[in-house]
DNA sequence: AGTAAATAACCAACCAGTCAGTTATTTACT
DNA sequence: AGTAAATAACTGACTGGTTGGTTATTTACT
């Protein structure tokens, strides 16, 4: 009686793994929260055991920053060198940074990031203040200099500089949080992409110009 | 020698047990979320221990959704009568129920309930479902009519209302979450008046008809 | 005295983090 | 090429601490 050449029970996959880990603690996290989820869960879900997930972040908080930063510094940078490079006019510039903005994260599974960090910021203060100066920070800094520019072309009204970048990007975040607690429950549910196109059709009279509005119409 | 006759180590106040309880788990889930807020530390708020707390409450999630019926039922249906016996312009009623609104919940404790159910509603469907029906809804309802009102009197602009209407509201929610998560951390605190007074700015360029917005210069 | 109200000690379950031991893979040597 | 030794990856059981929920007992009030 031979036995069959045993498949052997895990394999040595040190390239893969983080990368995995990091997929499934995001998955698990926009599940259940941060504090909800087991450490357990995640290493199920990444096909490894707990053990093995220490060997790679240690510990849970820094395991959440990873998923961060994976998930979203890099976007940010990203939209900050397009912005620089950018020669149309302000509003196009501000409306092509929110259409894709709603595309890269609303309508995609990193969405669950903003989502988790507000629910769990009361808790772990680092967490939130790494979010604020690594995402919030620079967010408001790009959009500020876009809205800025805007003015001082004459192609925006005057505005609250300090204030209206908020504004601005309120309804992303709405849709967002609407996506991860809302959507079950939602008799009419949520069309993204008419949201943001009533979005800029707000953002478009009410921020520019009326002269230079007329102009432009859907750009 | 006489012993000074000592005070009760406690009294039995059985009618106002419940309401202490309510507002000392307002305050101890506003902190700490729900997950991270234990039934100890909620008796020590109430001036009570854990096993008096189970006479008024069968359990923790049920103590939750106490908390989230007691806070919002005062609140309800008082807007929808103030909207219903409004005779001004629709843009007056709008730009009136935004600054209550503001001012009401915003700048209240109350605000820690939206962003409570927002933050748990992956943890507890039937709490999340509960605010959705008994808060979102009716809130929907009020902004979409105010805002259909306004379009068929020739005040607003042709708007999509199946969608505008949660642009129209998305930057209270905003300012809702940010005193919650990142007010500890942002240099330049969030001045929620002249959020507020953005807020507006930008709805009446950008929701009322051009010659109508001439007329009405902060209304 | 009788009982409702409240306490305080208790249990069972869960979980972040640790570590001694096991196994797959690589390296060094013949 | 073959294999023994060394290493790196991984496992799974365990620990210490916490917390939701229970209950035997004490206390205040009628």
């Amino acid at each position: 009686m031979t036995t069959t050449p045993a498949a052997p029970r895990w394999q040595r996959r040190a390239e893969a793994r983080p990368e995995e880990v990091l997929q499934a603690a995001l998955a698990a996290f926009a599940e259940r929260g941060y504090a909800a989820t087991s450490l357990d869960e995640v290493a199920r879900r990444a096909g490894i055991t707990k053990g093995t997930l220490y060997l790679y972040f240690p510990n849970k908080a820094e395991l959440f920053k990873a998923v961060v930063r994976n998930a979203l510094v890099s976007n940010l940078s990203d939209a900050r060198q397009r912005a620089a490079s950018h020669s149309g006019s302000s509003w196009s510039l501000l409306a092509g940074l929110l259409r894709e903005f709603t595309h890269r994260i609303v309508l995609s599974p990193l969405s669950a990031i903003p989502k988790l960090v507000i629910a769990e910021a009361g808790n772990f203060p680092d967490i939130a203040g790494f979010y604020f100066n690594e995402v919030v920070m620079p967010a408001r800094q790009l959009l500020q200099g876009i809205l800025q520019r805007g003015i001082a072309q004459g192609e925006f009204r005057p505005l609250d500089l300090d204030h209206i970048w908020r504004v601005v990007i309120a309804p992303l975040l709405l849709a967002i949080l609407w996506q991860h607690s809302f959507k079950p429950y939602d008799p009419v549910p949520l069309d993204v992409e008419r949201h943001l196109a009533s979005h800029l059709d707000l953002l478009r009279h009410g921020l520019l110009l009326p002269q230079v509005s007329a102009l432009q119409e859907a750009p």
